[in-house]
RNA sequence: GGGCCCGUAGUUCAGCUGGUUAGAACACGCCGCUCAUAACGGUGGAGUCGCAGGUUCGAAUCCUGCCGGGCCUACCA
């Protein structure tokens, strides 16, 4: 048993610069489906998503939407949180790097970073893109028309600033050698080879104040600096929980987060710079930071300039948020890039969930309500290929625990999947509408061992289909306190309760002007 | 420029350290069933394994070159 072994997640703090979309939407429920199966699975969780809401270019937007920061951080903010309701997600905390508790935190770590010689005060030069945030060297820059420009094609201008530095170069033997002894602690492995050969190309001092706007937490004892908004957004793991009171029951519990998940763009802020800080301010690092792709949408990449960054909003309200949930953990490999297209989607919903699963549930659940009495019926002796199927389900339990320990998504819902066609396979080999004339008993039998069947489907997709999962549980009648992974053993159905009358759990996505 | 990855049935992909007729899912054809959300089950066809060489008794699997696509290469969710 796992009995409370704490577990600590963690999305990416938003940055508050853009609405929600699709992307914002798979991270969370990547992370949601872990949660709830880490709960269902007896450890004890603590889930953290938040936005951040610093930096210039967030001042800058405000300015433009003529509010002040705090106004508009708020706004954006909320909007973060309404699509966490939206997607049924469990988060145990939210935190916005504006909140007290966080600023605190912030400023003890930097404290802590100065008192043990990790940061000095120095100048930086380079060229500056205010869009981008961010300093070039003189080879990044490429000609435009107007003269030099950043990769990006944003305009730059040559700054000097004053600037205080984090001690990033003397971290690198000591960062390969975490790496080398922890070689899953970046994920997937193609993603922690980009870092580690990162790593030996060289690390440069990093330059961790700005001077050149406000909206940002001052530097402790020189108010003419903020800090940098990566220290100050990725500190927010660990204010969350309490730091800079690290002998708090709630630090030593759940830091070293369990596991980070990323996307990939921020790999390195995550892998490189994160460990480092707090390496260098006496804090484990993270257990695994993992990092997931990108989608397309239709094949294409999502762009301001297409403008085809799809709302979850919009995505739940056209398929439903069960469907939407299955077909972001089920339809690649989390870590790779994917395509988002309604022919997929569809292709999901009526295939994997309405077909195959929710008519399994149904098909069963009718033979039940129409040939029991609506009562789950008592078994007779269970015969080999009775045997077989609930071995299949009694399996499923450690095979997808094993694919969940890695995030390998697709792999148990694949897995979990292989029993539902065992269960539509078994219903057509035993016919139990034929057994309802010629053998009863048998057919109460077979109908017992399928519905046994479906509770362990039901209770082992509560994690990805929340809410689908719940009403099927329900047309079980299994109650709300034998639906976490123990009950899979432990409390089977019992003969003789009384089921509701079932109701299709996925129901099939209809083209709209599909003729009747 | 440097480093890394990929190119396998119509589509999306599995194929580990080389070894019998190259697999799955979806789509498609045929058959069965009729409990069910016109769902389910069975069965079948389909691939020059990017191209050209090489190593080997034997390569989709190793090596070289070429073509095509992608990722990383320092402060941008």
């Amino acid at each position: 048993m796992t009995a409370d072994r704490p577990f600590f997640i963690t999305t990416p703090i938003y940055y508050v610069n853009d609405a929600p979309h699709l992307g914002h939407a798979y991270t969370t429920v990547a992370c949601d489906a872990l949660a709830r199966f880490m709960r269902l699975d007896g450890r004890r969780v603590k889930f953290l998503t938040g936005t951040d809401e610093h930096g210039q270019k967030v001042e800058q937007s405000a300015r433009l939407a003529g509010i002040s920061p705090q106004q508009f951080t708020d706004r954006i903010s909320e909007a973060f949180r309404d699509m966490t309701r939206l997607l049924d997600i469990s988060n145990d905390d939210f935190i916005r790097t504006t909140e007290q508790r966080h600023v605190r935190g912030v400023q003890a770590l930097w404290q802590e970073l100065e008192r043990r010689g990790e940061i000095y005060l120095g100048r930086f030069a380079g060229w500056y893109s205010v869009r981008d945030e961010a300093f070039y060297d003189e080879g990044e820059l490429v000609d435009g028309p107007n003269g030099r420009r950043a990769p990006s094609g944003a305009e730059v201008e040559w700054l000097e600033e004053e600037n205080y530095f984090f001690r990033l170069s003397a971290w690198q033997d000591r960062l390969l050698a975490y790496y080398n002894a922890n070689p899953d602690a970046v994920a997937p492995r193609s993603r922690r080879n980009e870092v580690v050969s990162f790593i030996k190309a060289g690390l440069r001092d990093l330059s961790i104040s700005r001077t050149s706007f406000s909206w940002g937490i001052p530097v402790p004892g020189n108010l003419d600096h903020v800090i940098y908004v990566w220290l100050d957004a990725l500190a927010n793991y660990i204010t969350a929980v309490g730091y800079p009171d690290s002998h708090s029951p709630e630090f030593s519990t759940f830091w070293p987060a369990d596991i980070q998940v990323v996307g990939k763009d921020i790999v390195r802020f995550h892998a490189v710079y994160w460990p480092a800080f707090l390496m260098a301010a006496g804090l484990e690092p993270p257990r695994r930071v993992f990092a997931h792709g990108w989608w397309t949408v239709e094949g294409q990449k999502m762009s301001k300039s297409l403008n085809n960054f799809i709302p979850p909003k919009q995505l739940v309200d056209t398929y439903g948020l069960d469907p939407v949930r299955y077909f972001l953990l089920r339809e690649l490999p989390f870590g790779s890039d994917g395509d988002f297209s309604h022919r997929a989607m569809v292709g999901r919903l009526n295939g994997d969930l309405a077909n195959d699963f929710g008519n399994l549930a149904q098909r069963v659940l009718v033979m039940i309500g129409r040939n029991c009495d609506g009562c789950v019926p008592a078994p007779g002796e269970l015969t080999d290929d009775d045997a077989a199927l609930l071995d299949s389900a009694r399996d499923l339990l450690a095979v997808v625990r094993g694919h969940m320990a890695e995030q390998a998504f697709h792999l148990a819902l694949e897995a979990v999947w292989r029993v539902v066609g065992e269960a539509n396979r078994y219903v057509d080999e035993q016919a139990p509408w034929v057994l309802s004339r010629k053998d009863p008993a048998r057919m109460r039998t077979v109908l017992y061992a399928l519905a046994e069947a479906l509770r362990h489907l039901a209770i082992l997709t509560q994690p990805f289909v929340p809410g689908a999962a719940r009403k099927l549980l329900d047309q079980l009648a299994v109650p709300r306190r034998a639906r976490h992974f123990n009950a899979l053993a432990d409390a089977p159905l019992a003969p003789g309760m009384r089921l509701p009358k079932p109701e299709a759990i996925f129901p099939r996505f209809v083209e709209a002007g599909a003729g009747s």
